[in-house]
DNA sequence: GCTGACAGTTAGAGGCTATCACGAACGTAT
DNA sequence: ATACGTTCGTGATAGCCTCTAACTGTCAGC
């Protein structure tokens, strides 16, 4: 994050109009939702007009693809760092959580509705393994003894999407679960369909780490 | 459902046309998700003009709304014939599943991505609690020895939501975690993100069942 | 200082939502 | 059977959008 002056001065300037577009993206997503995104609206926020843009993205789902890695991006370091300065799995979960919070439309845009054509990148695809991956060695740090749960052993029939790690099937089981259960919790209250039931979406989230974290048969 | 020639012919072409309109929709919703719903397109497929809709439906919102509304119906009665002839918790869970899959996008319409102004009307949430009503129902069923787990003591200060259910705060909490805990593993499958990673979502949704039935200290 | 690459403009095609005024069709009441 | 009022569908229009194409400035590097 220090060498931003590497380059041309055309080429510095275009960074600079690129960023500052995705800004704008960002706060028009974080108002009004992705699909409300508007190159135009962006443009004459600007003070350019429209087609100006199309010199930076070629298109308007190539924006949306680009903050998507973006997302992705920033979830993966937000579970490096919190990972790095020795949080266990309820520490991954509270960042979690916290980054959810901190741009809610942001975490919607990764684990929210697709549109059904809708490939991601490769490039992204690996950032979402890096994601598995902490998670993953933060589970493997948790005693864990499921004896031959059904799922489990099929687990260990298809575990290629857990990389390198060599974790028992049990151990890339609750990685699932962790990552089911949070995003279950996350994305209905993201949703706002806990909004009147009174309850604190907190303490039903803290309630659901407990029980990731006691052991269970 | 047998009073369909109840009224005048010209209410019941109306009510014909609506729902022509209403089909249309759930296709292009089906096969390119609800923001890419158009007025236009549904009128040229029924070989009229864009703005002759509005005579049916005052806006495009004006539609999914009523889309929404027809969805959390169809839940519903999913909910109210499943547990009408006995169907468990576990029946429960296999009934919405199989509601989900027959139609991904209507699930992800309710549950999904929502635009940030959105606000349901009221007798949508009617709905909702409803099928709440029935989950709270087929969990009262369910032994549930929760001795004052923190979150359980919250809820018994925010269960107005629990409407007439006189269930101990417990089962509650049991409720919250079925929705939870299924529309974790239910959205993160239809949206895709356990494509590549070989295993079946089906084990992983049944094992996470069969933990919700396991009884929890 | 010249030149070529690049920025940004206008114009335009084609799509969409939504409103309006108009004519045509239809049921009903006389 | 005819006349009437309601309702349906259309074309025109405004305003928004994405995206392409051609044209014009402007800046960096030789």
């Amino acid at each position: 994050m220090a060498k931003t002056d590497t380059k041309t001065p055309r080429e510095r300037y275009r960074a600079q109009v690129r960023a500052e577009v995705k800004e704008r993206a960002w706060e028009q997503i974080a108002t009004a939702g992705a699909s409300a995104l508007s190159l135009n609206a962006i443009a004459r926020q600007m003070g350019m007009t429209g087609p100006a843009l199309y010199r930076y993205f070629a298109s308007r789902d190539d924006l949306i693809t680009e903050l998507i890695r973006d997302a992705y991006q920033s979830l993966a370091e937000t579970f490096r760092t919190a990972s790095a300065s020795g949080a266990d799995l309820a520490g991954l979960a509270h960042a979690l959580r916290g980054w959810a919070l901190e741009d809610p439309q942001r975490y919607l845009l990764i684990y929210g509705t697709p549109v059904p054509g809708y490939h991601a990148p490769e490039d992204i695809t690996g950032i979402a393994s890096e994601i598995m991956g902490t998670l993953l060695g933060a589970c493997t740090a948790l005693a864990c003894d499921d004896p031959a749960a059904p799922f489990a052993t099929h687990l260990a029939d298809h575990r290629h999407w857990a990389a390198g790690h060599s974790a028992p099937a049990a151990t890339l089981h609750q990685a699932l679960n962790f990552w089911t259960r949070l995003h279950g919790v996350l994305s209905l209250e993201l949703a706002g369909h806990f909004t009147g039931m009174g309850f604190d979406p907190a303490l039903l989230f803290a309630a659901e780490v407990n029980d990731l974290l006691a052991d269970r048969a």
